[in-house]
This record gives structure tokens, C-alpha cells and sequence, in this order.
DNA sequence: TATAGAGTTCAATTTAAAATGAACACACTA
DNA sequence: TAGTGTGTTCATTTTAAATTGAACTCTATA
């Protein structure tokens, strides 16, 4: 079976540049260590006049629902795409968020800064655990190693407001 | 067979501090999107007062020599790690590179630019693409959406030194 | 110039991540 | 309340990434 988010085949309606903006960001999300589904859906969108629904993205990335369902759940979370209701219509449509500022911000929320957190934590698990090594200069080795990470880890959470703040237009 | 970079097997002489800290590295290396095994050696040199060689890698972290050389590859390249001649020693010593200025320095190098230049490339592609589309006012949008991406591709180029900048101690 | 140690390479294997698709839940409506 | 359209969930399958390990190169030295 041929599963292409840049070939196409039968059943897409996908024009060259389509196929070459979805490639984009594809990439950009690899880039980002999030799925390949999730770049073609968010590049599809990007690259659509009309909001889509959830069988649009099915049929035109040829994709699996359950991939298009999980892939869509993601992009919300992050604020990457948003809802839309239709008059009368059932069925719910997204379309493309266009904000860096926000794309970045729920990013670094939902996928970065949990990572901080659980570093940190270690870290403090870490100033525990020296207490009760008794040779002196190893103890004082590791102390000055984890020091070390802890200006690593107060680094990083200077760096990424400032990087919203540079990103944010 | 217990691959372990964080449990300890028979072999090594891993103390407790230490896996924590592989841990930590192991984690953190992976928001990069780099192997654990690169994670887990640095993680070692880093907790390591002595220099090390790729067999200490090797046995202490339970990984195969090819992993030993590949990740250690990685890790001179990027600048995270360097060579240490030692007197009338015939292998070659390792070392942590503890400068976050150079580690991101070199990141960003290796895995960032790269992706970028990829980018650009696609996206001037794309600006040729569009001049022979009859339909204007699909063309007009098509036109929008470019110079979106192209000016998020601005923007990035833009922030990486400012990263760089303020990650530099 | 054979032998051994140190390190690299890369085809084959293993492991982890992503995608699938069938079963399910929900809400509307005929 | 049975049926239909829309979307979700999650066990299974597929695909991609990481790791292994055997074969190899290179250098030193016996």
C-alpha cells in the first residue's frame, strides 16, 4: 500500500504545491520530533483555503483515521489548528493557526517544559543522594557536576521566554 | 541480553550517582532527537572524573563498540566530547565538553542548520512554482501562504544566534 | 612481515515509534 | 429505539531508528 503524505495517488486532490507545502512541514515537524502525520496534516491545512474535516484529511493525506483523529488531538493541544463550527453541518472543520507565537508557546508548553520539570526534579533527587558518599573528593566531584546541571536546567528556563518572546511577530 | 544504560548489569561499575546523572543525559539528549546511547555517553564522561576510553564506554555502559564509536563520533562532533592523548598510551581518552555555549553552538550546526538551508531551498522552489497558475485568486493565496513560511524561515534564522547569545554564559 | 590492539564501517537484527483499522461511544433523527 | 454519521480509542501491524557484531583498516611492535 502506498502511504504518501508528498507522492499522492489515486484518490488526493492535491496540486504540486500542496504537495510541496505539506513536504515542508513534514520536515519541520520531524525537526521538532513530532510525526510525519502530524506535519502533512497541519501542511495540508496550512495549505487549504477552506477549513477541512476530519475525512478531508483522511482521504486527501490518505491517512487512517485513528492517525488523522490522534494527529488533529495534538495539533489543538499545541493551538496549531483550531476548530470550526458550520452552520447546519455536523461535522466539525479545522484550519491552520498561523501564529508562531502561539505555535511555539504550545509547543514549548506541552513538549518541552514537562521535560524541564522532570530534570529538575532528578536533579534534586541527585543533591539527595550525595549526602552520604564519604570520600571527600568524589563527593565534591559530583557536587560540583550537578551544580553543573542546575545551571544547565535554570538556563533553559531563562531561555525559553526569552525565545517566545523574540518569536512572538 | 540487558541492554542498560540506567539499570547496571555484572560488568560495570556504575555507582548510583552516576546512572542517575546517565538518566538525566539520556532524557535530555532524546528532546534533541538524538539515540539514548549518545545520551548515555555523555552521561558517563560527564560523571567520570577520569578521562575514558571507548572500551571503558563499551563495558561500563553495556553497549557495543559500534554504538561506542558512532555516539562518540556524534559527540566530537558536535564538540561535546574531546580527545585526550595520553603520555605513551596507545588508545584515546574521552572527555566531557562542558561549555553549554559550544554543546548548543555545535547542535545547532550539525542538526538545525542543515534543516534549515533544506528549507529555503524549498521554499524558493515553491516561489517558482506559483507563477503559472491561472486561477489569481488561488495564486494570490498560494502567494500569502509562502511568504508566511518564509517569514517564520526568517525568524528562525534570527533566533538561533540570539540562542546562541544568551546561552553563551 | 606476522601479530595484536584500537577503532571504524556497515549489513543484519532488534527495539521503539508511528500508523492502521476494527470496535466502540456519542449525538442526532427518522 | 434503531439507524446513521462523526469522531475516538487502543491492540495489532508496519515502518523507521538504533544497536549490534563480524569483518575490516590502520598503526605499532616483536
Amino acid at each position: 500500500m502506498t502511504t504518501s503524505l508528498t507522492t499522492g495517488d489515486s484518490r488526493n486532490r492535491l496540486d504540486p504545491i500542496q504537495e510541496s507545502l505539506i513536504s515542508f512541514f513534514v520536515d519541520g515537524v520531524k525537526l521538532l520530533g513530532l510525526p510525519p502525520s502530524v506535519g502533512g496534516i497541519y501542511g495540508l491545512l496550512f495549505s487549504s483555503r477552506e477549513p477541512l474535516a476530519l475525512d478531508d484529511l483522511v482521504n486527501q493525506l490518505d491517512i487512517s483515521k485513528g492517525s488523522a483523529s490522534q494527529g488533529l488531538r495534538m495539533l489543538r493541544q499545541i493551538g496549531a489548528v483550531s476548530e470550526i463550527a458550520k452552520e447546519g453541518e455536523r461535522r466539525t472543520y479545522f484550519q491552520a493557526e498561523q501564529q508562531l507565537k502561539q505555535l511555539v508557546g504550545g509547543f514549548i508548553k506541552q513538549e518541552i517544559r514537562p521535560h524541564l520539570s522532570s530534570g529538575k526534579e532528578k536533579a534534586q533527587n541527585l543533591d539527595t543522594m550525595i549526602k552520604d558518599i564519604d570520600d571527600v573528593e568524589l563527593k565534591q566531584f559530583y557536587e560540583e557536576q550537578i551544580q553543573q546541571v542546575n545551571r544547565w536546567l535554570a538556563k533553559a528556563r531563562l531561555v525559553l521566554p526569552i525565545l517566545q518572546k523574540v518569536l512572538g511577530e
